[in-house]
DNA sequence: AGCGCCCATATTGTATACAATTTGCGACCG
DNA sequence: CGGTCGCAAATTGTATACAATATGGGCGCT
């Protein structure tokens, strides 16, 4: 993608993540040109790759609009993501180098230190969370696997709650990450997956707890 | 989707899955103008879309080419379908009605009707077979699912060689729906997914095979 | 007052012209 | 002869004007 639209598609995806947009306002392309200065041309290319990602959606007759997330969505959300990255998880234990595995505790070193410090830095923590998670969707060597898994993670509400984690829920993080690299040494792809599976489906009520009534 | 740039959309699939567009040649949007008859403009959004479920790819300075499919790939393409629709399969179990199993079954005698009928109606086949995993996917309730797996069948390599399916493949396949629906009449949700993971993962030994040196 | 029709307006869709980028070829130099 | 530099052509990206479509509100009819 090039310029105009790429950074249209980041500025748009900034607004509706920030907040700025709010989820179930209507959103014209002509407004959208006017916030990201370009024309709807690159707008349009955008929204399309927007939609695809769930940020935004079109009613029946193709009026844009900010989604909304239900309760039942977010669920759908985190079961596939337990699915596909516990897949991704197990054949990246079939695949991973030693460069690789020694890339992945660096970088959880990093979460370590945001975990750790006081009080705990939760930009820190989320960029070396996504790392970590990136480095092994690498590692899993599956386009399309990587492809559905970008779809599924760093959607809104799971960046707008990640706030509210407790330092319990991030030591966990921390912990399930240390075991998830023993399992990649081990080469065991069984446990690695099933070590992916509860650490996400963990993540997944900690985040319904620390919801409570928002949204 | 509207008119110009659905025609196109359909317009430039049938030519990738009817071969008039082979894999590996480049195409401009200009020719797929001309093929379709409307601007660059529709055929911009097409191919976007094209691009998407993976009929068309580019290079790295954005040039468009039909895509060429290795064995790897589709190895891979059938593994995600295999997760996914036994996931699918799983939820169907949950949830399915009397109604919707009732439906599942009428499609399946037609299925059945393709497969016994001398010589076998492929074509019949092919739609039945799709009704029958749409019904499912339907069912399962999750539309995020239902899009991944929309990515993921009725690839062109899945088209293209089910012609060389044996009777006895068909056969097979049509037994596996039996005992699906058998499953889902039990409403046991594991043994729903260990038959759709076994039936497609047939399928992929039977598609392997019926390839040969092809492609 | 209620209902429905119709038109003004808002919004998205398409065509086209022009801009930016990439490619491939050919001339020029070592 | 080989390479590399640059320019023309090919291709994709963007802006803008116009076309098609959907919406909402007002007006008249009953």
């Amino acid at each position: 993608m090039t310029r105009a639209s790429d950074n249209a598609y980041r500025t748009i995806r900034h607004a509706v993540l920030g907040g700025e947009l709010i989820p179930g306002e209507q959103v014209t392309e002509e407004r959208l040109a006017e916030i990201t200065g370009v024309s709807r041309t690159p707008v349009r290319e955008a929204v399309r790759k927007l939609e695809r990602e769930l940020l935004l959606v079109r009613n029946q007759s193709n009026r844009i609009f900010v989604a909304e997330w239900s309760g039942d969505e977010i669920d759908e959300m985190f079961t596939l993501r337990q699915l596909l990255e516990g897949h991704a998880a197990k054949r990246a234990a079939e695949r991973l180098t030693p460069e690789q595995i020694q890339q992945l505790e660096v970088v959880n070193q990093e979460l370590h230190g945001a975990v750790e410090q006081s009080p705990p830095d939760i930009e820190r923590f989320l960029d070396a969370n996504r790392q970590f998670h990136e480095l092994i969707t690498r590692a899993a060597r599956s386009p399309r696997l990587a492809e559905f898994l970008a779809m599924l993670v760093e959607q809104p509400v799971v960046l707008r709650t990640a706030r509210h984690y407790s330092l319990e829920d991030l030591s966990r993080s921390a912990h399930d990450h240390d075991e998830l690299i023993a399992a990649f040494k081990a080469k065991d792809p069984d446990w690695a997956r099933a070590l992916m599976g509860g650490h996400l489906r963990r993540a997944y009520h900690s985040f319904v707890q620390g919801m409570g009534g928002e949204q």
